[in-house]
DNA sequence: CCCATGCGATGAATCGATTTACTTGCGATA
DNA sequence: TATCGCAAGTAAATCGATTCATCGCATGGG
């Protein structure tokens, strides 16, 4: 246990008398500058050793323009993905030296705009924003209006102004159409929930594009809404309702989490067995869907490789001084197969698409 | 949109002199004071509204020792518990005037040291500590070495040194155990899975404690394990295999939400029905859990209340020099009825319990 | 022998807000 | 009228680390 006896903490001027050296010269140690004589180093750092100092992360970001800061603003913190979207970015962030403050905008345009204003208060060097809606939205709007470095997540696509990082929802969605249409199904209902973002948007696209483009017979019902659980859950049931049973959808594509829950709850209501009766296939995977039984067959976004993207390409706006065009990353998923799927087709196996950035 | 033209950031002597003052005054009209005249107030307010000012946070925060900064450390960022609470913390101290930096020891209690380390490093005016293990961890050790301000929260029972906030898991695991009992169930699995936490712990003997002294005869077969998922999802299919079905266990109460999960897959996999052949009961509820067919009966723990008495408990010390002996808080549970759960006892209506702090 | 060069080190300025210690002005009191 | 007290305001010190502008000293070329 080093350090040891707590009472005040030490300064680098402390340090300084400790080691018989300027405070000047503490800093250039600790920084690891070149012109400092090999002795006096060994013994700076004797002496921080001994005083257990530590480097006043505030005092110390105060004369630079740049503070090792990173900012995030998400728009919940509940969700496993931005969860452990969260995680990553920390993770990212702190192995490039920096720390993270983060923030969750809890689906609020107005508080997002709000945090972003917050996050230059603390002159962070750089924000990370998965926006609420669009990176046409007010945080979005904040950050440029701040000229503040960012980079945008998740729920984006291509913005003239700030890179963006995201997965890659459109070819995955339209290999989810591969797989559905590869099995014979033809009457297909697309569902949506909670929150129609871009992204659940871009997916309908992806999907609804290429099942059209391998068959321009294919029957597709969307449904998909925006209203509170209870609602939703009404919708649903009457869908199936109304449906004659001989002519229902034999096929469910759920394009959100909370979306493939409720259809799964419907099934089982129904006692329908999935995925004789129907098949399931939802975007974005979570640990209950490998434990459920049948278990379901998901989408899984890169989340660690769309956080070390982001980082990435963020640091290199900020530290390499990359002055170029904004880029569009897209991060591809995973398809996990698992029983509600149905058969896995023989001839292709997907596992991993990439579209490329136009 | 106030503020508009931006170049470069203003700062109090900026304010100052577009109102025509020292900037000894702006701090004083900006913190409140009442020694300012009202004209020069007024004057003042303009002129931060014209140039956009805002408060440094770092700046302003350098020259006290208080600083305007809470941390916060918990075990993961993934699981809807601890991603509700940090919300709610986050939320709770902004209301306070405080930025809460957040920072996820990812289960493991080396990191968790180095995380208090750097929190006292921000010089954050308190701590809330979600310990991997328990009070007597590695951070809550650094804490005390470190002298800092700090509530522990959640995997925790009473500490001689530091407030403690929890849910009351005894409490809430005896009132499961009050209507399993009352339901005429007489041998119950209790089942525990991923981390054995001083909460699950709580969980156990507080249901066990109940249980027993409601029918000394009743039988109680336990299953926990620290494995990982396989091997849980193998040790509770053997459980299974191994019990005469005649006398197999006719409730279960599965004491984390993991383990929720990998009863209910097994229970699915082996087509008991839910209720009818086997009651489940959960500790921690999910969104999901009111949306799967049947719908699970489980507790819920009370997130909000956990992270506004932990904020205002710190803020007591830190603020108020409360200087008293450490306290214990257990905020209540609450039992939600839904169909896994078999038949709500009429007798008792269980809705919210509190064990009184000894 | 003088001056340019450069290494290594350092005192002082700096970042932006807060707070201390003091000044000024004015009315009230003895 | 002289003194005291109080309101209002400000210059300057302060927080802790970084960086700028020097500075001493040794070396080597002219």
């Amino acid at each position: 246990m080093p350090g040891g006896g707590e009472q005040k903490r030490a300064t680098i001027h402390d340090v300084a008398r400790a080691a018989g050296v300027s405070a000047a010269t503490v800093s250039k140690v600790l920084r690891g500058f070149p012109t400092v004589k090999a002795e006096n180093a060994q013994r700076v750092h004797q002496a921080v050793e001994k005083l257990g100092y530590r480097i006043d992360p505030l005092a110390a970001g105060l004369r630079n323009e740049q503070r090792r800061i990173l900012g995030a603003v998400v728009p919940d913190l509940e969700s496993p993905f931005f969860g452990a979207l969260v995680t990553e970015l920390e993770s990212a962030a702190e192995g490039a030296g920096y720390t993270m403050i983060v923030a969750s905008s809890r689906e609020s345009e107005p508080r997002e705009a709000e945090l972003v204003a917050r996050m230059n208060d603390w002159r962070v060097a750089g924000t990370i924003l998965a926006p609420v809606r669009s990176e046409s939205g007010m945080g979005a709007d904040r950050l440029r209006q701040f000229d503040m470095a960012a980079v945008l997540v998740d729920r984006v696509s291509a913005d003239d102004r700030f890179d963006t990082v995201a997965a890659d929802n459109y070819a995955a969605s339209a290999s989810v159409a591969d797989l559905l249409i590869g099995q014979g199904h033809r009457h297909i209902l697309m569902h949506g929930a909670t929150r129609i973002s871009k992204a659940v948007r871009t997916r309908l696209a992806g999907f609804a594009d290429r099942a059209k483009a391998l068959d321009s017979a294919v029957r597709m019902d969307t449904l998909l809404s925006d209203d509170d659980l209870d609602e939703q859950r009404r919708a649903i049931r009457a869908y199936f309702d109304a449906a004659d049973p001989a002519k229902r959808a034999t096929a469910v594509f759920s394009l959100s989490q909370h979306s493939t829950l409720l259809v799964l709850a419907e099934l089982r209501r129904r006692d329908l067995r999935v995925p004789e009766d129907v098949v399931l296939i939802g975007f974005d995977d979570s640990e209950w869907m490998q434990t459920t039984w049948p278990s379901i067959t998901a989408v899984a976004q890169p989340v660690r490789a769309i956080a070390q993207q982001a980082v990435a390409t963020l640091l290199a706006r900020v530290e390499g001084g990359n002055t170029g065009f904004p880029v569009q990353h897209l991060e591809p998923c995973e398809l996990r197969h698992r029983q509600s799927g149905g058969a896995q087709q023989d001839a292709v196996t997907p596992k991993a698409w990439r579209r490329t950035a136009d």
